[in-house]
DNA sequence: GAGTGGTCTAGACCACTGG
DNA sequence: CAGTGGTCTAGACCACTCC
């Protein structure tokens, strides 16, 4: 098949503009010459650099994107991305903790808390009547100071009146053992890699269409019952899942 | 904050040219006007009917296919995405059965079957002096005829003599059960989106670039013993992951 | 061989960020 | 307000697929 030969060759030795491009930029990175959450040169400089246009640069910089070394941040530039954030799912999430323990420097931010009519299927997640009170959190968090992760949590109120008037910037899993005594037994989670929705982007400040992990997670406590779900949506560079059941 | 303000509305009401695209190519999708697998036109007629240019109109397909609605081959076009197939890497894997109870139709490729001098990563992940020799298989599976998933088994050779001989388009799962009386047991996976490596997306035929879910799984067996390791690449938009622990 | 997607050029204007 | 990224135009050639 001389066709397949001929395909097969090009696709080894092919030396577009963009996978030069591609290349270089990952070499600085390799070779340290940037680092974690340095800002790149501007597009148009870059593309000068590479003698071509902006559009053919901004296809590399797209392609190094898609592959987790560099983020953008919506008009802001391009950004080397740091290390993966090691993610068991299936432990009770204590963010902060998990940030500390791999070195890294964890925050946390309340977008907003209310009490709400849940809608139908995050009912369905909490075992609830349609349209049952819920009550909505919604946070973004940091790590290192970058907002990686945007998340609603749903609550069955049963478990935790009064909760909203509590300091939801620190662990909730703390806040339910400490005022409810009330602790993570059973997960079950489900993730797909979509992209962000409108409210999430936002709060990250990424583009409305950048790709992104999204995560929901049904927890239940020591008595099975089921507490809490939340919905998820990482930047998808930012995560390194590793599931070991115990 | 008036420049908050405004950014916000923008980001509410704009109606960019690859907006009304996307809004206009996922109405047909989910009204049926196109369902999985369909072909879509032509990039010079679409952006011909939508009055741009084929730039902005590719820029609205590859937002479409970030959000997992259509999915492209090689230089052979645009295609709408199929539902995604449910998986639980925790389960022991037998690919086949989940597709049938899916109602799916899945189809196996053996690309090539070998023993071969474990790279580092490989023997580490199985427990073996680095450079031990493995067996290796690499296969591609199909969903409805399309690839989705391809993957690289290496096996400890000393629990599966004369592997390489048996039929291997088959479950390995099987295979294992009834030639060995090999089961599996506990699993630890890890998964990280990334872009597929070039073997990869040669055999799959997408474009070197595009997105993927990169999934490692480590086996044991029923008496815990390492008995292989999975690398798997999937196309991002045809997984939908779900982890539910007994 | 016709038609397709993949790549690329050489510009332009706008909306936003940050000093 | 200068500079940036976001969006868009109107073309072009090449390598490949499919008939």
């Amino acid at each position: 098949m001389l066709h397949n030969e001929a395909a097969f060759r090009a696709s080894l030795s092919r030396q577009t503009a963009v996978t030069a491009i591609c290349q270089a930029i990952a070499g600085w990175i390799e070779r340290g010459e940037l680092t974690y959450n340095d800002r790149l040169p501007a597009e148009r400089l870059l593309s000068g650099q590479f003698a071509t246009t902006r559009i053919t640069l901004r296809e590399a910089l797209g392609q190094l994107e898609a592959r987790g070394m560099i983020y953008r941040e919506e008009r802001r530039g391009w950004f080397v991305s740091p290390p993966r954030i090691v993610y068991n799912p299936l432990q009770r999430s204590h963010f902060h903790a998990m940030a500390r323990e791999q070195g890294r420097k964890p925050a946390t931010e309340v977008l907003d808390a209310a009490k709400i009519s849940g809608p139908a299927a995050i009912c369905a997640h909490l075992a609830l009547p349609a349209h049952s009170p819920v009550f909505c959190i919604r946070r973004i968090r940091r790590i290192d100071g970058r907002a990686v992760l945007y998340v609603e949590h749903y609550l069955n109120p049963a478990y935790f009146p009064a909760i909203l008037q509590e300091d939801l910037t620190s662990s909730l899993t703390e806040l339910y053992a400490t005022r409810y005594a009330i602790h993570y037994g059973k997960v079950r989670f489900a993730m797909l890699p979509t992209t962000f929705p409108a409210p999430a982007s936002q709060a990250l400040k990424v583009a409305d269409n950048s790709p992104a992990l999204f995560i929901t997670r049904i927890n239940r406590d020591q008595y099975a019952r089921i507490i809490d779900c939340d919905l998820e949506y990482w930047r998808y560079d930012a995560l390194h899942i590793d599931v070991e059941v115990e």
